[in-house]
DNA sequence: GCGACAG
DNA sequence: ATCTTGTCGC
C-alpha cells in the first residue's frame, strides 16, 4: 500500500525537537472519531463462521474488512516488521521487511524508531488494509501522535494501538482485578499536551484499559491499554478490539504478526 | 532537582 | 524489545 501523506513519515536524522514537532503536525492532521469504510459489528474474529464467505476471494471488496496487524522482532541494529493480513478469521496475506534501525527506544519517540520499518514491510502488501492494529500506543501519547497514530496518519488508514503499558494518562479505576470485558476510560493528564483540535484536559480520553482476559483465581493479569491511531474514536476502538478477541491477552492479529516476526527473525540468525 | 516513560 | 530454567495449571 502508499502513503497517502509522505511529508509526515517519520524521517531519520531529524533532532529532538524537529521530531517532536512533526508530532504535532501529525496530531493536528489525525482524526479521533469514527471515520471507517466498514461497520465495527462485522469484525467478529472469535466467530469465523460468520465471517469466513470470502476464503478464496480475498481481493474482492465485498465481504468483512481486511484488518492488519504489525508487530517486530529485532536482530542487532535491524528490525524485521511483520505483518498479518486477516479477513473474517482467515489469513489472506504476510509480508515483513528487515529493515536497518536508526535510533535507539526512546519514550515517546517510538514511531521515529519503528515508523520507517513498519511502512518498509506495509509496501509489499498487495492488499490494502481496511484496519491497522499496532503493537503500542496511540493518542495515548505525551503529544497525541503515537506509533499507530503515527503512522495511521500516514498511510491514511483507520489504526488502533494496542500497548501492555500505559505510557501517560490516567484511569478512572484502579485497573486491578477485574474480570474479562472490564474497561475504564484513560484521561488526559499534566504529560498530556493539547494539540491542534484535540484537547487534554481532566476530562478528555483518550483511551481505554481493557482486560482482555482473567484467569480463574488470583493471578496477576495487566489490562491492554488501548486508545485510537486514526479514524477511530476511543470507545469503537475499545469495541474493535473486543472483537478482534482470541483467547489471549492479546488480539488474535497481533499474535499472529509476532509468531510470524519470530519466525522470520529465526531465519536471519 | 524530582519523577517517569509504548517497544 | 531481548536474555533465559523451571514451574504452575488446564
Amino acid at each position: 500500500m502508499r502513503p497517502a501523506n509522505p511529508d509526515l513519515a517519520p524521517r531519520p536524522g531529524l533532532s529532538r525537537d524537529e521530531m517532536e514537532a512533526l508530532q504535532r503536525r501529525v496530531a493536528e492532521a489525525a482524526v479521533f472519531e469514527d471515520e471507517l469504510p466498514f461497520d465495527p459489528a462485522s469484525v467478529a474474529l472469535d466467530d469465523p463462521g460468520a465471517t469466513t464467505l470470502t476464503g478464496t476471494d480475498a481481493s474482492s471488496d465485498t465481504g468483512p474488512p481486511l484488518i492488519a496487524g504489525i508487530d517486530q522482532a529485532f536482530l542487532d541494529d535491524r528490525a524485521v516488521s511483520a505483518v498479518v493480513v486477516l479477513r473474517g478469521g482467515e489469513v489472506v496475506e504476510r509480508a515483513y521487511a528487515v529493515s536497518d534501525l536508526d535510533l535507539p527506544y526512546i519514550p515517546g519517540l517510538l514511531s521515529f524508531r519503528e515508523g520507517g520499518p513498519i511502512l518498509d514491510a506495509l509496501a509489499k502488501l498487495e492488499h490494502d488494509p481496511d484496519l491497522l492494529v499496532f503493537d503500542g500506543s496511540g493518542r495515548i501519547h505525551f503529544r497525541q501522535a503515537g506509533l499507530a497514530t503515527h503512522v495511521g496518519v500516514v498511510c491514511d488508514v483507520p489504526s488502533i494501538g494496542v500497548a501492555k503499558s500505559l505510557l501517560c494518562g490516567t484511569p478512572d479505576e484502579d485497573v486491578d482485578g477485574h474480570p474479562k470485558g472490564w474497561n475504564t476510560p484513560i484521561r488526559a493528564d499534566d504529560a498530556v499536551d493539547a494539540v491542534g483540535g484535540h484537547p487534554a484536559t481532566p476530562e478528555t480520553v483518550i483511551g481505554y484499559a481493557f482486560q482482555s482476559r482473567q484467569y480463574d483465581s488470583q493471578p496477576i493479569v495487566n489490562p491492554l491499554y488501548v486508545s485510537p491511531g486514526h479514524r477511530l474514536s476511543p470507545e469503537t476502538t475499545v469495541d474493535l478490539v473486543s472483537r478482534l478477541g482470541g483467547d489471549y491477552k492479546l488480539p488474535e492479529p497481533t499474535r499472529l504478526a509476532d509468531a510470524y516476526a519470530d519466525e522470520v527473525k529465526a531465519q536471519y540468525e
